[in-house]
DNA sequence: GTAACGTACAACCAAATGGTTGTAGAAACT
DNA sequence: AGTTTCTACAACCATTTGGTTGTACGTTAC
């Protein structure tokens, strides 16, 4: 089953954005196995608290994470649907390329009958 | 078989960020199946010639489209390896998901003998 | 109650991005 | 030869991005 993709450019834009940088690809990759605080993530990256807490921002924004706030703290998890539905974009890139194949083929079964 | 990924973060960056973009994607589209030159590619879109030059050079540095000169027009076709390779990223992190989902399973299983 | 912690958010700054126009050169057409 | 076409690239500009520090506020711990 493929999962429906009704996205809008900019949902794309915001995807694809967050996805191109190494600490906030690192972030959902840590969010996918775990739900860490934002002051826990910060830990891990050299720079400042703030810094991390705008990554999550952008994240979040691209629908690639969401945030619960428990007690003091706010857990961030990963949202795989928003992954998956990129590689469904990427899917349908793929896709269109075999087309392309396709049509090759049987342009060239025509010259040749 | 499994698309061989040995992308370092920069060409992984460059690979997302070109895709954040809706001409840029836009352009990827058609020359998945065909391969436009880069006048005929500027026709389609609302900006001048040297504004769909530059992103094609995006998109060449993120190894996303090649260009091949033909005489004196520039013939553009994607790649779509580079595609593959994005859509292997993000292949890892629903791995890396589903990992978690059988940790916590064996997990439930341990507290339930 | 007070101190410490975690978060949110504003203001600021340097660098990158996405667009523009203009110039120059190679290839093709007459 | 001269003109047109296509491409490359520089210079410039406004906006966005990715970082910083500082401030404010709710929650937890003593």
């Amino acid at each position: 089953m493929v999962v429906e993709t009704e996205l809008t450019d900019d949902e794309v834009d915001r995807i694809f954005r967050a996805l191109a940088d190494a600490t906030r690809r690192d972030i959902v990759r840590r969010t996918l196995t775990a739900q860490p605080s934002i002051s826990e993530l910060a830990e891990y990256y050299a720079m400042s608290f703030a810094a991390v807490q705008k990554h999550v921002v952008v994240l979040e924004k691209a629908d690639l994470i969401t945030k619960r706030t428990q007690g003091r703290t706010t857990l961030v998890t990963a949202n795989p649907v928003a992954i998956a539905r990129a590689k469904g974009l990427l899917d349908k890139y793929e896709q269109l390329w075999h087309s392309r194949v396709t049509q090759l083929d049987s342009l060239l079964a025509q010259e040749s009958p």
